[in-house]
DNA sequence: TTTAGCACTCGGCAAGCATGAGTGCTAACA
DNA sequence: TGTTAGCACTCATGCTTGCCGAGTGCTAAA
């Protein structure tokens, strides 16, 4: 248990610290403290805090920094409570929002570039993603003889289209009676059941209906794949190269590792979605942070990442995340991403529950 | 004019330099070079080469680095004849196509991430835009009572949706009616020539046709600007990264300069049309070769832009490009990209020509 | 328990120095 | 006239050295 001085210290060295990215010395501490404290009792303090583990020194007779377990105390004990956002901040949201067209994917896409415009870190979006939404339409507009688009709308308004090639022998008549079927069958049917359902129930009434039907089980089988795979994780970056501007990426070597784990989209969202299996993810948390080594992923071993989930009435369907140094403001950022999910949430739930 | 000798001087240092990264001496280059020419007479040669434009000097008492000309005078005259590409690189080109489904955008975005794996620079694509398409398909899939998803299908395959709020209190009739009438007049219709026929011809035809004409205009309104909006430029980058990787950028304000200028598609995506009312752009002209300072970015005076177009028939539909250090592997990546975009235009001919 | 004083530590920076690759020039050579 | 060898000179690079200053831990006094 800290001591209401030694809480005071940390916090002022946390702050001080994320300002200016310099190690603390006892003597700078003591004379910008606004309580009068030598530097000398300072400095015990900070040996304790040091052998608590909350603090650490880069090298003898350096300033103290931060260690991980001292921004995790100070997120989860030493957040400045009150202190509401910035009009600028609240406007920035806002303009997300500000036209008619309210188009999910192309929220995530512009949240994650505001995101990185507000807070100078790195914006990291999940675009939604929704398990349980249900088929709405399903289309298919031919192209010319040998292909066509498969259009496929889910409840939640998103849209997937593929090309396809139409098999050789295939009637425009078949193609057309087969999509009724799948229409009339599937419409309303959880997204993650059709395939079991076109296989059960789907291919007999298919037999009854088409008139050549291997060549329209070709063209199922081709079209399949692009209903039941769960559409692919998009995620969306911004401001990457803020990373850039921070004195710990001075060097090139860690510039390197975070720029090129940030372009493999798969990396990103594994850490966006963190373990779901987590004690730590239990229902209703709708933000984490994670600081330094709490994060799996070795490339962040110097980074913080807070997350917030969006969602469309109670179903979270995406995350939005920052990714900045352990060095971050952490106050700020977290009451931004809070506002922001929550605007989203809003948004989308408005527009988008059934 | 420049003497044989000259000339083999001037591939030989444009050569070791691409490998070395490092400026070439009198000394060096005697030594590996096949025909026996004494130091001396080299650095004879080469103060000539200096003197006329293609080399220079980063420093006295430096060995010569080629010039923007220098390269120019190589990539225009003294590029390698034969040479076909490996067959990894074949090979690679080959995977892009693998698959039965053959959509262009993902192709795009893949291309762009096998460029940079086969060049180690960065990928850099635009995705397919087709100019004068015509409307394919128009499609309206209701949500809930307060908004739907517009399907918009062109005849080169793109798929556009956009989600849109119904006017409060439009008739789910009046809608289909809306949509009906809207295909039937507009199909087959050139993109660019939507918005002038709706507002001449089609108008009075809704308002015959619907029973609440205020209503129906007032979605038409909302849905417009998705159908004529040109579909924005997408930008698909591969290996951003690649550029830390080279000695030229181990500078961290070089670094940030490109890679945030990389980060803005609007900026890729005018670098990569180019001037299309240059002269250079003449008609059938498919590869452009732009060193240094030739290319308009500010951005890129450290850089070489190769770009070749890529097409369905003979209408050009996208670009390619990659993005490297003036001292870039010219041959190679000429001879890549050359058979990349042919590749593409091949392929996509074949799936989508009308 | 707090404070002042003191010796000690260590990173960062600048100056000085040696090294070596490379040049231009001149003079001799084929 | 073109080619080569030799020589003095230049300059980036890397290493060593020494100094500075911020900061510490410890001890002794208040």
């Amino acid at each position: 248990m800290l001591t209401d001085r030694q809480m005071r210290i940390l916090r002022l060295i946390v702050d001080d610290y994320v300002r200016s990215a310099e190690p603390i010395g006892s003597r700078t501490l003591s004379k910008q403290m606004a309580l009068d404290i030598s530097a000398a009792t300072i400095r015990n303090e900070m040996a304790d805090l040091e052998e608590l583990g909350y603090l650490e020194q880069p090298h003898t007779s350096a300033g103290r920094v931060p260690s991980q377990q001292g921004y995790r105390y100070y997120v989860d004990n030493l957040l400045p409570e009150g202190a509401a956002l910035t009009t600028d901040d609240v406007k920035g949201i806002r303009s997300l929002f500000s036209e008619r067209i309210v188009e999910m994917e192309r929220v995530a896409r512009e949240a994650a570039v505001m995101i990185s415009d507000l807070t100078r870190y790195t914006g990291v979006v999940l675009g939604p993603q929704v398990y349980d939404t249900t088929l709405r339409k399903l289309e298919i507009v031919p192209l010319n003889e040998r292909s066509a688009v498969v259009l496929i709308v889910t409840s939640s308004g998103a849209v997937q289209n593929k090309t396809v090639t139409l098999p050789d022998g295939i009637s425009p008549t078949d193609v057309e009676r087969l999509f009724s079927i799948l229409n009339h069958r599937l419409v309303g049917t959880p997204m993650y059941r059709i395939r079991s359902r076109v296989l059960q129930e789907i291919t007999s009434e298919i037999a009854r209906h088409v008139e050549d039907y291997e060549e329209a089980m070709k063209l199922l089988d081709r079209i399949l794949p692009a209903l039941t795979n769960e559409h692919d994780a998009r995620v969306y970056l911004g401001g990457a190269t803020n990373m850039l501007e921070l004195p710990e990426f001075r060097d090139l070597q860690k510039v390197r590792a975070v720029l090129s784990w940030l372009e493999q989209p798969s990396h990103v969202a594994v850490a966006l979605r963190g373990d779901e299996r987590n004690p730590e993810h239990a229902p209703g948390v709708r933000l984490k942070v994670r600081i330094g080594g709490e994060n799996s992923a070795g490339m962040l071993q110097n980074c913080s990442l807070i997350t917030a989930t969006y969602a469309v009435g109670d179903l979270p369907i995406g995350v939005i995340g920052v990714i900045g140094p352990t060095r971050m403001e952490y106050a700020r950022v977290i009451r931004l991403m809070q506002a922001l999910s929550d605007s989203m949430t809003d948004v989308f739930s408005r527009f988008y529950q059934t």
